[in-house]
DNA sequence: GATGCGTGGTG
DNA sequence: TCACCAAGCAT
């Protein structure tokens, strides 16, 4: 196995050298560059950040001369590239560099971590390319790549998922060119082993998990956004003689915690009603409570949600989560919470 | 640990 | 058209 292993990180490496674009952060080993480099390119390709790179060089050869700029130049330079918290923590920390530690870069791993706008990926990235260190990247692309050369079948959205990979990694990491084997992971997964990949024109097939297995459309495993759609919250507040009717959840998260009913639904409330009509359920009792029984105070809120948001976060957000029944007993009133509510919704 | 952050490319 | 994604990080 170990001697695999040897002859796929030997293949890989070999592949890179022929196979690497030409780049100009290729062309040096001065942390400054590696740095700019890296922080351009956070979820940002290649060929978008390329001029911006060459821009920046152009204005900023240095870390100093970085340093000595003022947060609006740099946020000029970066217009239009997005994610801008990224040019205000590359102007900090290359003030921090300058000034503080005479610019001398951090020069390992942990160091590097400290830095405002570098986590683990770019640490290791730069420790790897401009100091030769040996820790393994993972980005995307790493993800990718490893999840199907090896057979990964860890949740990569999953942050416990990173220690897999890096572990498996930091066993075949080549000591002596760490920086060539961190660089061919990415780019293979950049230009080859791609969401849709190209296997015709890859050479680990023979030992690829995923292409003998035919998995390639499996891995990486990423659990699946949650589709955004619209949901309601259909709280039903029943109240007679100044008391109301809360019941205790049963089950779920908050078990045991007292609310007012609730009915989710993907329909409208006019729907909703419609729905339950003549069916026994329990929930269509309580619809027919609302529509028969005339003395009861009943008022349908219903709330509009979107189901990328957690109904967790969500309730919490617009104060309904479930009362302890003692709380329950000293809420206002009801069309008090109503208006609340409905204030908490727009 | 979930969420927001931006722009541009892809099938 | 549009969901998904791209060399992540901070909070």
């Amino acid at each position: 196995m170990q001697r695999n292993q040897n002859y796929f990180v030997q293949e890989l490496i070999d592949w890179f050298s022929k196979a690497k674009r030409d780049l100009p952060w290729r062309q040096t080993r001065d942390p400054y560059k590696i740095w700019l480099s890296e922080i351009i390119l956070q979820q940002t390709r290649v060929e978008q950040g390329l001029p911006y790179y060459e821009r920046f060089i152009d204005h900023h050869p240095d870390v100093h001369s970085l340093a000595d700029s003022n947060e609006k130049d740099v946020l000029k330079l970066w217009e239009g590239l997005g994610y801008y918290s990224r040019a205000r923590n590359l102007h900090a920390t290359a003030k921090f560099i300058s000034k503080e530690l005479n610019g001398t870069f951090p020069n390992n791993y942990q160091n590097l971590l400290q830095l405002k706008g570098i986590g683990p990926y770019t640490a290791a990235a730069i420790a790897s390319i401009a100091f030769k260190e040996s820790t393994p990247v993972v980005d995307g692309n790493v993800y990718r790549f490893a999840s199907r050369y090896f057979g990964v079948f860890d949740d990569i959205t999953q942050s416990a998922t990173r220690k897999t990979f890096e572990s498996l990694l930091r066993d075949i990491i080549p000591s002596d060119r760490p920086d060539d084997f961190n660089q061919a992971m990415m780019e293979f997964g950049a230009t080859v082993c791609t969401p849709s990949p190209n296997c015709d024109q890859c050479h680990f097939t023979q030992s690829c998990f995923a292409y003998q297995q035919k998995a390639q459309n499996q891995l990486p495993v990423k659990t699946k956004k949650v589709k955004v759609s619209e949901e309601h919250l259909n709280y039903l507040i029943f109240e007679h003689s100044g008391k109301y009717l809360l019941h205790s959840r049963t089950e779920g998260i908050w078990k045991g915690l007292y609310q007012f009913y609730l009915i989710r639904s993907k329909e409208e409330q006019k729907e909703l009603l419609n729905k339950y009509d003549g069916k026994v359920t329990m929930e269509s009792e309580i619809i027919k409570h609302i529509l028969t029984h005339r003395r009861l105070w009943v008022k349908f809120v219903t709330i509009e949600i979107h189901e990328a948001k957690s109904f967790k976060n969500l309730s919490k957000e617009l104060g309904l989560h479930p009362f302890s029944l003692e709380e329950m007993l000293n809420l206002p009133r009801p069309k008090v919470i109503v208006n609340y509510l409905q204030q908490a919704v727009n």
